[in-house]
DNA sequence: TTTAGCACTCGATCAACTAGAGTGCTAATT
DNA sequence: AATTAGCACTCTAGTTGATCGAGTGCTAAA
């Protein structure tokens, strides 16, 4: 049986006061709020197949109903109406994320505190994938005797650096010599097929004793595959404690001890995005997301770009009953703003890449 | 009344007693753990009298006792005793800790993570406050046409970088000669020293059109200052989610939600361990702390070294019943095996500051 | 000074009860 | 055939009262 008019019409109400109020929704409350023209009886019987075919689910007897996931899932697929932002909230979010000119680190930053501060609950951003961007500078700076920064600058200008150490006696004009080679061996090579063969091979004409070189090689090779790691910034995560859904300690536990864990939300939402390669956001419900303490969240995620190939995720996790349609604009409008910057520094720098 | 012998001995009892129940201590129950040789009416007595002189506090009439701010507070100052780690907790610290080369920054964030690990409390790190360190280099390194990435060199070997707009049609030369120029004027001074115009003077005679340099120098100057920004490195706030005194919804949302707010713990700390200059440690019981949302917490703070004169610290924040001696040795542990990296690190260099 | 003993207090627990919200079903109505 | 009014039923939340037991404070004896 498919979901006729009033079926949608009726569910749809649902979840919106159930995103509202965090309390079972009657029957009769829902004639009262919006007006069917019909009964509280009738909008039962409803509810009661609504029920039966899954989309709702009823706490104890006599309780009012409560969106299932497959009633949410129902709702953010073809009931919700997404809105745009109004200016005043586009105003907030652009004042709050370009106020001042930032590289993508820093963009990263403010674009999830941002989220999180404007929809209230916790936010995400993942740094972009690198592994199909390529490098175009690789320059090693002498701090110390023994000590120098690597840095690494990739297509799309992300730059990436590190601090490492190599053999004492090692001079400025060595190290020079080495990273010109590496640099010059390996431009517009990609991440992923830089190897420490490759390095090795970029850097074989520099006539420097191989005993010092080999330690050299092998700290440029570690800081351009670092340039690759995964960075999550969080922000929003104490909103979380404010709603019903997790004023019981437990489940807070559950959430906060798998948001603790490092590498598991940003290894999640790198698989999870990966599959499908541009979809304009993407929705997990419930127990869709496959991770400890998360059953009571749902999770919205876009991409966003950094020239052609490249991007990343920023997300928004909240409790089920959140609001997915304010949620999908907030996040759509930051997700703009971020490939707005992003191709704005492109074209100063003349579209250098 | 001074405290006499058996008081102190029923005091330090009943601290420990509670540290390890989290429930209020009964005469009873003392006098069966621990065998003082008297009645548990005498002990009672004592309670009594412990009380009144405010060591002491009573959740109802019928309940045991529980430590007040001032019982800790005696607690720790004359009665608990700090053991040394055993080898095998020493070993685990710095195992975790030191697996690797770090510069200060991995560093500290592997301190923090461990202490907060091996704690079981939640950890804090701050970086160093480098006010009195002074600069040893200070490179411009040109990323794109309009774009560089500034690395400001300090005195014990601390490197901060920052990418930075300039104007496009600044050549790489004219870059060198700017950030030559600020280098060899501003070498030695200290962050304090350096304003925008002791950096104005530095490059006064680059010979630069005014215009191009007056934006080069901003940026010198905001990346050099940028260096003193504290940073913050806190971990295992999942763990207080687990104390009793964190059951109540409404505690662990005022302390989540303090936390959350950038700056304040990292302010507090600054403030606090500003004045009293080289405590071997800091101890701040409940009240004590005057920060919104910690009353039902302490506070165990230490600083580490990094060269002469420059310091950081590093903390530990639990519920008022925390393990004093235990975190106070695991503390020092961790300060311990800072100061010795920082310092293994400068020897590495030859000394070079 | 210590201690045994006892009365007292108070929180925690449980059962019984009530009120109220909300449903499901039936029978009447449209 | 669909809708609705009405009513019985169910379940939760909240209240009351009684009981239990832990723990204290005090008194009087040792």
């Amino acid at each position: 049986m498919p979901l006729d008019f009033r079926k949608k019409q009726i569910l749809q109400a649902i979840v919106d006061d159930y995103i509202e109020s965090a309390e079972p929704v009657a029957s009769k409350s829902l004639v009262c709020k919006h007006d069917f023209h019909v009964s509280s009886a009738t909008v039962r019987n409803e509810m009661a197949d609504l029920e039966t075919m899954g989309y709702l689910e009823q706490p104890h007897t006599s309780a009012g109903r409560i969106p299932s996931d497959k009633g949410y899932r129902e709702y953010v697929d073809s009931l919700m109406r997404v809105e745009a932002l109004s200016p005043e909230e586009s105003l907030e979010f652009s004042r709050r994320i370009t106020d001042s000119f930032e590289e993508l680190t820093g963009l990263l930053r403010k674009a999830s505190s941002a989220l999180a501060a404007q929809t209230g609950y916790m936010s995400l951003a993942l740094s972009p994938r690198l592994r199909r961007s390529y490098l175009t500078q690789l320059k090693m700076l002498m701090i110390e005797p023994g000590k120098v920064l690597v840095v690494v600058v990739l297509s799309a200008g992300v730059v990436k650096d590190r601090i490492a150490r190599i053999p004492d006696y090692l001079s400025a004009d060595q190290l020079f010599e080495i990273s010109n080679a590496i640099e010059s061996g390996l431009c517009g090579k990609s991440l992923e097929e830089i190897t420490l063969v490759t390095v090795t091979t970029a850097a074989k004409d520099a006539h420097i004793p191989e005993l010092l070189l080999n330690q050299v090689l092998y700290e440029a090779y570690t800081s351009i595959k670092q340039a690759d790691n995964l960075e999550v910034y969080m922000d929003g995560t104490n909103h979380m404690l404010s709603f019903p859904e997790f004023h019981d300690n437990k489940s807070a536990r559950g959430l906060f001890d798998t948001l603790s864990k490092d590498g598991i939300i940003a290894g999640y939402l790198n698989e999870v995005t990966d599959n499908n390669l541009t979809p304009s956001y993407m929705i997990r419900i419930g127990q869709e997301i496959q991770l400890e303490g998360l059953h009571d969240c749902s999770f919205i995620t876009t991409t966003y770009n950094v020239g052609d190939k490249i991007a990343g995720n920023i997300g928004v996790i909240g409790p089920k009953r959140m609001d997915y349609s304010k949620v999908i604009s907030q996040i759509s409008f930051v997700r703009n703003t971020i490939n707005q910057q992003m191709r704005k520094l492109k074209d100063i720098n003349g579209g250098m890449e």
